[in-house]
RNA sequence: GGGCGAAUAGCUCAGCGGUUCAGAGCGCCUGCCUUACACGCAGGAUGUCGGGGGUUCGAAUCCCUCUUCGCCCACCA
């Protein structure tokens, strides 16, 4: 008998095989997309570089993973494209916090040399990204990493923007915007974020200026009251309406405004009467434009009260809004004006990127019309022509498709695709150009280019065909567009996904994929989201170097459903991960158990005879069936949690539990090590797209390899159906749980496994016994790890036994006695037990309706169980009579 | 203010009309170093499936309602 040709360490070490088998795929170029076949497409979301990633972007990369590793075995032509996001505002907000610690302003620097250290900065994080992406074992087609700056890519944002321009598709717009005065620049509807706030309502008092009295408005912000240039009332409000037309005196700003009647107000809240601040409020803006309002701003950019003299008092001039809140509030309450104030929680929207509360600001913006693009890609979602995975945001994205509005598309901001607008400053023509003009095309005059650039997510929402080469025709274009799964996180459905597919239609003509799969959130064990700034971030290099790839793969894979959360507990990483640490070690030592045992020439399953095969063999095989045929449903449904744990189970509850000890005692047999082959082989591919570095480093050993075969593009299981086997699975089935109840047997006694015991199989029906008999030598094994001799003879009476479920029963005789009042109490508990279980399915058989209405099968099944369960109860009856038990 | 989701074993979560649906992992208890694995093996305990109604022959599973938590959306100052 050959030994084993080499040793292999009882204990997995990911970190000795993991780094050298990545360098291996790369060398082999085994990410690149097949040259033929029919392609299946990813375009990862590509991360900010704002900061390296953490275990919830590993969540998101790995599933991604999971879907490209598993296509592509299955032949597909498998493109992952990879890149990162220059993420205007948050990046440049980084540096700036950097440049700051060094006592300096971005102003300081100047627009050319921040911009230059941003790229520095930009580098560095990408490279460590990068890094981390490979650490977690993806498999992306590194040849075609792309970075929303790149140069060809900036083409492609200029074209689309100039492409819109000329379509009539963006506009300039003066209006209420959102700004951030830290960022100092505006930012979308989408990036002032509604927070709760406990704030306070505050009533003050506007006399008339004809001294006949006063009105009271009710304002959560009372500084901007500087800003007021009327005062609202509903015209059918009877409160407000003798006042209509008449002049106000605004405190503290002194100038006269005039009360005007508006639908838009609300009778029911506060006053009434409603403070109107048309540069501070998109409300009041809209009340500003109908009733021909002047719209003096009051505060600077940076969130300082600033403006006009007669509006912004010197005292006041210069503080900071919330300072001048509260100065304001003690001015009017020195001049009397102060009602009351009064408690009112509502939502205060805050910058996305720096958490700056938003201040609502007049401002002229770059704006894209999305009503236009919106309204296919919902009618193409109604049509079923994408789907969204969980389906549960259906409501959430149609209703934002529903409702979106225009797009603030430009950023006071220096890092980011400079819009390209030219304004000439002689003749004040403006216009959008592909390329950049040095003389106005009308009157040859001097020109200026916009000097604000565009929202970064004008530039992301290319992704899918930008990356490609677009608008060049390029043969990478023609084949990876349109694309297939696109797995992102939730809260970026409306930022990122629904543009994605609004550019993908308009621009494309085509959806740039067929299904979104909507991740869930990793979250530590307060349920709070894993972010840098909360601190309980983890990096997955970190879990990496303790557990090892595949644990962190295996364990946010297996551990949550399809767009569910998963819980990450950052003080105790081993409770997290142990679980596939543990699973990584359990295929580690069934490999080495079974590849000791294979011949460098073990046979193929199909060179085996059916009729030399076992019935645990052909149970075994039948289960591998089983398996391949759940986890490629599993996965084809975006299930990988249920195809990971369909795996497990067949690697350790049915391959390790039970075959490899079922086998042990015929390891001689040349059937038995062709179906371990087989079937480890099999695990080993439908494990390799969750965890692929061990698997990938065992299927490396198994015989017959060739020295360029890799798991990560050899063929996924197929099913076969001459090796399924209905009556192996329900044999089997009976065998282990004949032999389960020995061992519960054997436990409850007390019984040490040196004891010599014997028990014997008493079978109900000849036709059984027949196949037991043929299967002798599996069951002999099994009694015999069990220290269990067995025997087909009855035994005496009177010792401990089992019945199970079709009536038959297994009977262990002791060599010594036992305790027969304890036998006795369990044996009554256990008939008492089963005396309910029949009154209840004997009420149930007797109820007309469920025997006319349930289903005939259903109804024979329930009469089937009562017939056995009375029999089990007779046998019982009889054995505690053989005891002796009252 | 709307919408969505979640409440199942001590913890983290599967299951979402009948088919072992009362489950998994971790933890816990009892035995075991049985020639792959103690990161293991065998056996075991633990849940009125958030409360209350309803539909049904039958409900963790569907409907209503309440409570408690999340999340998303929202121009009521």
């Amino acid at each position: 008998m050959p030994g084993p040709e080499f040793e292999l360490p009882p204990q997995y070490d990911p970190r000795t095989v993991e780094p050298s088998l990545y360098q291996r795929w790369l060398a082999r170029d085994v990410f690149l997309p097949r040259p033929s076949g029919d392609p299946y497409v990813i375009v990862i979301p590509p991360p900010n570089l704002t900061a390296v990633l953490h275990v919830g972007h590993a969540l998101n990369n790995i599933i991604q993973d999971v879907l490209i590793r598993f296509e592509r075995m299955r032949g597909r032509a498998a493109e992952w494209l990879p890149g990162t996001d220059h993420a205007g505002i948050a990046t440049q907000n980084v540096v700036e916090k950097q440049i700051a610690a060094e006592g300096k302003t971005r102003f300081d620097l100047g627009r050319e040399a921040f911009v230059e250290r941003v790229w520095a900065f930009v580098r560095e994080t990408g490279d460590t990204i990068i890094e981390q992406l490979k650490i977690i074992g993806c498999s992306c087609d590194w040849s075609r990493t792309r970075f929303t700056l790149d140069t060809a890519y900036s083409r492609s944002v200029r074209e689309t923007f100039v492409r819109l321009w000329e379509e009539g598709l963006i506009y300039r717009g003066h209006r209420v915007i959102h700004w951030c005065p830290h960022c100092l620049t505006a930012l979308s509807d989408e990036e002032a974020e509604h927070h709760d706030t406990n704030g306070n309502l505050y009533h003050i008092k506007y006399p008339l200026v004809d001294g006949s009295g006063f009105v009271t408005v009710a304002t959560t912000r009372p500084e901007t009251l500087l800003g007021d240039t009327a005062v609202a009332v509903h015209p059918k409000d009877p409160r407000g309406k003798p006042y209509v037309g008449k002049k106000l005196r605004l405190p503290i700003a002194n100038v006269e405004i005039p009360v005007v009647a508006d639908d838009s107000v609300d009778k029911e809240f506060g006053t009434g009467f409603v403070k109107v601040t048309p540069a501070h409020d998109p409300n009041d803006f809209d009340i500003g434009m109908r009733h021909k309002l002047a719209m003096p701003l009051v505060m600077t950019e940076d969130g300082r009260m600033g403006g006009p003299a007669d509006r912004v008092p010197r005292e006041l001039a210069g503080l900071d809004r919330f300072d001048a809140r509260k100065k304001i509030v003690k001015l009017l309450e020195a001049q009397g004006l102060l009602v009351k104030i009064e408690p009112h929680p509502h939502s205060v929207r805050r910058c996305y990127r720096c958490d700056t509360v938003v201040e609502p600001r007049l401002s002229d913006q770059w704006f894209a019309k999305m009503k236009p693009l919106a309204e296919p890609v919902l009618a193409a979602y109604r049509r079923g022509e994408f789907k969204i995975v969980p389906e549960r945001w259906r409501a959430t994205f149609e209703h934002w498709m529903e409702n979106i509005r225009d797009w603030n598309i430009s950023r006071q901001l220096w890092w980011g695709h400079r819009i390209p607008v030219f304004t000439c400053t002689k003749c004040k023509h403006q216009w959008a150009d592909r390329q950049d003009p040095t003389t106005c095309p009308k009157c040859g005059g001097p020109v200026e280019q916009d000097p604000d650039v565009l929202d970064t997510w004008f530039s992301s929402w290319l992704w899918p065909f930008a990356t490609f080469g677009w608008p060049q025709h390029t043969d990478d274009l023609a084949r990876f567009y349109p694309g297939h799964t696109l797995v992102t996180a939730p809260e970026i459905l409306q930022l990122w996904v629904s543009r994605m597919l609004m550019s993908g239609y308009h621009f494309m003509e085509r959806l740039p994929f067929t299904t979104v799969y909507l991740t869930g959130t990793v979250r530590d064990t307060k349920h709070r989201k894993m972010s840098k700034s909360l601190g309980n971030g983890i990096d997955p290099r970190d879990v990496v170097q303790l557990y090892g790839t595949d644990a962190l793969r295996w364990t946010l894979i297996g551990g949550g459903s399809l767009g569910a959360d998963v819980i990450v507990d950052p003080d105790d990483l081993e409770s997290t991960f142990a679980p596939g640490r543990n699973f990584a070690n359990k295929l580690w030592n069934i490999g080495r158990f079974i590849l000791s045992q294979l011949p460098r020439d073990v046979a193929t399953i199909d060179s085996v005879k059916r009729t030399s095969l076992t019935l645990a063999d052909r149970w075994i095989l039948s289960r591998a069936q089983a398996t391949i045929r759940e986890a490629t449903a599993s996965l084809e449904q975006f299930r990988l949690d249920e195809a990971a744990k369909r795996c497990f189970e067949f690697v350790w509850n049915e391959l390790a539990d039970w075959y490899v000890e079922a086998v042990k005692p015929r390891l001689d047999d040349p059937a038995a090590k062709a179906v371990l082959a087989h079937c480890f082989d099999t695990a080993l591919r439908l494990l390799h797209p969750v965890v692929p570095f061990i698997t990938e480093e065992l299927w490396q050993k198994l015989p017959g390899r060739k020295a360029d075969d890799l798991i990560a593009v050899t063929d996924w299981p197929t099913t076969r159906s001459e090796l399924a086997d209905a009556d192996a699975d329900a044999q089997f089935a009976r065998v282990k749980t004949a032999i389960e109840r020995i061992r519960s047997i054997r436990a409850e006694y007390r019984i040490s496994p040196k004891t010599r015991l014997a028990a014997a199989i008493v079978l109900r029906g000849g036709d059984r016994a027949a196949t037991f008999e043929g299967e002798r030598e599996t069951i002999t094994r099994l009694a015999h790890l069990e220290s269990l001799a067995l025997n087909g003879a009855a035994l005496p009476t009177g010792a401990a036994h089992a019945v199970f479920g079709d009536g038959s029963e297994v009977v262990v005789a002791l060599s010594g006695s036992i305790d027969v009042q304890q036998e006795c109490k369990r044996l009554a508990t256990e008939s008492e037990r089963l005396e309910k279980l029949i009154s209840g399915l004997a009420a149930r058989l007797s109820n007309e309706n469920f025997v006319s209405r349930a289903p005939a099968e259903v109804v024979a099944k329930e009469r089937e169980k009562e017939r056995t369960w009375r029999e089990q109860r007779d046998v019982l009856a009889g054995k505690l009579r053989a005891l002796g038990c009252v």
